[in-house]
DNA sequence: GACGAAACGATGCTTCCGTC
DNA sequence: GACGGAAGCATCGTTTCGTC
């Protein structure tokens, strides 16, 4: 490093990397949802960056609704009806604490990562422009996420992105009738079983929104427009959604309880060994059935199948993406910091949700870590630097909804969730 | 544009460690 | 010692990057 090689370093990265350009039904519907928790924070006092890291899954489930097809229905007898699950057991039934193993549909590797970290972007982007805020966000190149650029006040943020959602609400449609078979010459009802919904196009598809009542989970079921004629088009999520929810507050404030108390559990399941909370089991690492049924299959290597793996972590809670995300900020820094003057340079770790579970253990100790070059290798003390000697802070901030930590003005000024 | 290298996210398997 | 959960390691298929 350093050198006349590095002065246009930030110019070359800005030029290499893609203004992240906003399709209109993303943005529809981030506008939609981000009035909502404004709205709610107004109406009902809730912290903003909980219903914005609400807000967030329900931009990241229309994502995944896109690829909602035929295959990979669960026939739940229970509640007669066909149900599309992301975790491994039927939602329906895990509600009331019974598990019922079905295969998830969760998108294919490789597409959730690019996919969440796209629409941060966006979310970001639409909370900027509510806020007056002229920031461009670019998508960097290796080895930088997202770049977000802030031409007023000549600032150029470069962080690394570690975004998933805590919970991704099932679709549903009820079944005309039960669903049975023939046994031994007997005609018996089918039990929970993998089965084709065959008439999707027409199909009254249901958002199930699960609400706590009387200390008991339920769920809620809430009616899309039939997809008949937009069988084809995949923006077809996002506009149901923005048509559920937009302007009703009512039904933002029930799905922004059950997602706080998700979130509740999620965290006391891991800190409290405490998995009581039905709800607990539609969210994202919620690990093996407990109490495990007899019927629960195992895997083919060994141990059992999981309701949702340990590793399909929530926000950026997963270790080894904790790990690498502290490693690629300090890369960031050092590579750019002390060698640039075009910009003012901050790095950041930027998630949807904190990590709730890991984050006194892998990050606390390091949050306020500072560092500087000392080419002589023998300083022991800040004083035993050169008196003009840089010192750069390792993050600038570590930022999502939930939980911010801000060592930096311009991201206190900017990131106030 | 073609090619190989590197890096990515996801995930299966293994190891470690605490609890009983 | 058995068990289960958490973390680490290895590997997969895919994408991106750099070089020619």
């Amino acid at each position: 490093m350093g050198g006349s090689k590095e002065a246009g370093w930030a110019n070359q990265i800005l030029k290499k990397a893609q203004l992240v350009k906003l399709e209109s039904h993303e943005q529809n519907l981030a506008d939609t949802l981000i009035d909502l928790c404004y709205n709610a924070e107004k109406r009902t006092g809730v912290p903003i960056g909980i219903a914005l890291a609400a807000a967030f899954d329900l931009l990241v489930s229309a994502e995944y609704y896109r690829n909602l097809t035929n295959r990979g229905w669960c026939y739940c007898p229970e509640h007669q009806s066909l149900i599309f699950p992301y975790t491994n057991t039927c939602p329906a039934c895990v509600l009331s604490a019974k598990f019922y193993y079905h295969r998830s549909n969760k998108p294919e590797s490789g597409k959730i990562g690019t996919a969440t970290s796209r629409l941060l972007c966006v979310f970001l982007d639409r909370l900027f422009v509510k806020s007056s805020k002229n920031f461009k966000i670019y998508k960097g190149s290796e080895p930088i996420d997202i770049l977000i650029h802030d031409e007023k006040e000549n600032v150029l943020l470069l962080a690394e992105v570690k975004a998933a959602p805590l919970i991704t609400l099932p679709l549903l449609v009820r079944s005309e009738e039960k669903l049975t078979d023939l046994i031994e010459g007997e005609i018996v009802e089918l039990p929970h079983t993998a089965v084709d919904n065959s008439s999707l196009a027409s199909a009254n598809i249901c958002l199930l929104i699960p609400i706590h009542k009387d200390g008991l989970w339920h769920s809620k079921l809430v009616e899309f427009q039939t997809k008949e004629g937009n069988l084809t088009n995949t923006n077809w999520a996002y506009t149901q959604l923005e048509n559920i929810f937009k302007g009703n507050n009512d039904l933002f404030d029930l799905y922004l309880d059950s997602w706080q108390r998700a979130f509740e559990a999620y965290q006391v399941a891991y800190h409290k060994k405490d998995r009581t909370s039905n709800v607990f089991w539609l969210t994202n690492a919620c690990g093996q059935p407990k109490p495990r049924p007899d019927e629960w299959p195992a895997r083919s290597g060994t141990g059992y199948e999981s309701v949702s793996d340990g590793k399909t972590s929530v926000g950026m809670d997963r270790t080894d993406d904790i790990k690498k995300g502290i490693y690629q900020v300090l890369k960031l820094g050092a590579e750019s910091k002390p060698n640039n003057k075009q910009y003012q340079i901050k790095t950041a770790l930027i998630s949807n949700i904190h990590a709730a579970r890991h984050y006194d253990e892998y990050l606390t100790s390091l949050q306020d870590v500072v560092w500087a070059l000392d080419e002589t290798g023998l300083a022991k003390k800040a004083g035993e630097l050169d008196i003009e000697t840089p010192i750069y802070n390792l993050f600038d901030g570590i930022i999502s909804f939930t939980q911010n930590h801000p060592r930096d003005e311009w991201i206190r000024e900017h990131f106030r969730f």
